[in-house]
DNA sequence: CTGAAAGCGCTTACAG
DNA sequence: CTGAAAGCGCTTACAG
């Protein structure tokens, strides 16, 4: 910087008036400071900068992990959505193991970011405590934690999952099995969307079996495929399987091709993100569209809003998306190969 | 620091060594220092840390987008290796256009970063101008340029290619059609991909057809489905398809499915990339392995090496990561539903 | 509109 | 083993 303003003929500040737009400047003296700058292939030094302002211009997003689409598409929108507000992301990923969720928070990487987005998976409410230390803006994502010192964007859990759970009662199905569930856990994904369920099935004046609910405690399409296999080979009746979410219910959707079984012709499937995939899959996938970009970009706002104005004390928020239920052929049955 | 020092009755220099991990202090002065870093929470500032040792510790990676499993995939190992070296990964989209992919090397955010992971797609060879301007430490990925000031991670694009051509002769495939070919161009995972395929054919002493080669500019589902709908439309002739990555292969799959054609039973099909998604697809898509965490743990070791030691002016390395050809359900038809 | 100067919070020769 | 001091490259009151 000193290079271009002697080289410009002018003073440093006058070159960093010129680099951060400050409009009072007489335009022979910015073309001598620009010529100067493009000369001497200058760039500011972005710590110098960083440490002089106090931020950083970067925000930290924590997910479990990016191979995961639902989190790769999150990370996607949200890396989309800071860029239009002129901020850059920086990615942790925890595994959902607790340590890590619980690490990111005021690991030294947390020294890098102005404020954080946190999405845990392994977190309980009696870790609300770790969150004591935070002092910088945080925006939770999830179902894990209430009341922490943070904004707070959530999914419609419980009120999607009915509609899910409905969706499959409108199609004539009764014995409707949910793969994911967590057994005596009361907070997170989980649960609610268990509740919803549970809700949707009682208004219809059906009785919630146990022996349909199956446990796969990671929500990869793997177990999801496990626990399908389990209820097939423990011989329970059901026409319909609720995957809480869509790896979970591609999982079972592949056991169930494996086994030869019909869909939606013997059961039906529903899964719960809309992930991409999920409109390519063979059948396609019927969802909860969970309203990902929104969730992005209010997380985004939410965080930069704090971030701008750190004395502000105003209560932390909550932010509900909008979803709705996306039906494909798992659930309707058009487009289903002939043969079946 | 100061307050630091103060509380614990030692000198900023020696907090530093505390925090550091210089060996050779007293337990008693490390015990102090420590207590004071506890009681007054403080933590180190990496702006000022940065500014000062003239590294920030961060590494960039320019994908196209996360949204695509490839590269959230990539972007998973390239953390994931990053992590164990110590290092923070910067993630960039660039969306696969060329504006973009160019800013990328220059832009603002470079600042941030001590060297770049990169994985051009829209870049050409009459591109590598742009990358005179790199003065920093730089490993490319992909087979846009080649020749640049970097180090450089590729597959083996013509051989892995030829290799799953092969696959599909071997199952006595004959009309082997080939989905996201990009015309006229000469480099590219593309173009070398459908060398491989073509040294296949005429080493089994078949003649390619070009009616055979399916355009599709962007390597997405939809583009797959997209020319798979344009082979049948066109009434081509065909009992298999190479899908030059698993998104077209999986889009191809979903056209085919959606057109009641049998895979592999009328079809086998085989993608390139193995993402998860793959085991998963109904019927499973075969598909190449392309060393993807070998890929990943390159890269940032090659990128590590130069910014450890940035004097060092040992040529530009290339390194080739190896593959294999995972056969699954659409060419070996294990587990195809009854009823076809 | 522009200049001279302080200071953000570290690390690191240099001394002892 | 530890201290005093310079300096990394910016930004920003303060002056003019």
């Amino acid at each position: 910087m000193h290079d271009v303003a002697a080289r410009a003929a002018v003073s440093v500040k006058t070159v960093s008036n010129v680099i951060n737009g400050y409009p009072y400047i007489r335009e022979t003296t910015r073309a001598k400071v620009e010529a100067a700058i493009a000369e001497l292939g200058y760039h500011v030094n972005m710590s110098a900068r960083n440490l002089r302002r106090g931020r950083t211009g970067l925000i930290g997003l924590a997910v479990p992990e990016l191979s995961l689409p639902y989190f790769a598409e999150l990370a996607d929108s949200v890396i989309r959505a800071a860029e239009d507000r002129g901020m850059t992301v920086l990615i942790e990923q925890t595994g959902a193991v607790r340590e890590r969720e619980i690490e990111v928070v005021s690991g030294q990487r947390r020294q890098f970011t102005d404020g954080l987005i946190y999405s845990p998976l392994a977190l309980g409410p009696d870790d609300i405590g770790e969150l004591a230390v935070v002092d910088y803006p945080l925006v939770l994502l999830g179902e894990r934690i209430f009341g922490g010192p943070a904004d707070h964007v959530t999914m419609s859990n419980v009120e999607a999952a009915r509609a899910a759970t409905e969706h499959l009662l409108a199609q004539g199905r009764r014995r409707i099995a949910v793969v994911g569930a967590h057994a005596g856990e009361m907070v997170g994904s989980a649960a609610l969307r268990l509740q919803g369920y549970q809700r949707a099935l009682e208004d219809a004046g059906i009785a919630v079996d146990p022996a349909l609910v199956a446990e796969a405690g990671l929500w990869h399409r793997a177990t999801g495929a496990e626990a399908m296999a389990r209820l097939l080979d423990d011989g329970v009746q059901l026409d319909a399987v609720f995957g809480l979410n869509d790896a979970l219910a591609l999982g079972a959707l592949h056991e169930l091709h494996r086994r030869r079984v019909d869909v939606p012709g013997d059961v039906a499937v529903i899964g719960f993100d809309d992930i991409e995939e999920t409109a390519y899959s063979a059948p396609t996938l019927s969802t909860v569209h969970p309203g990902r970009e929104e969730i992005a970009r209010t997380a985004v706002d939410l965080l930069l809003a704090r971030i701008e104005d750190p004395d502000d004390d105003r209560p932390f928020q909550q932010v509900i998306a909008d979803f709705s239920i996306i039906a494909r052929e798992s659930t309707l049955g058009e487009g289903t190969p002939a043969g079946h």
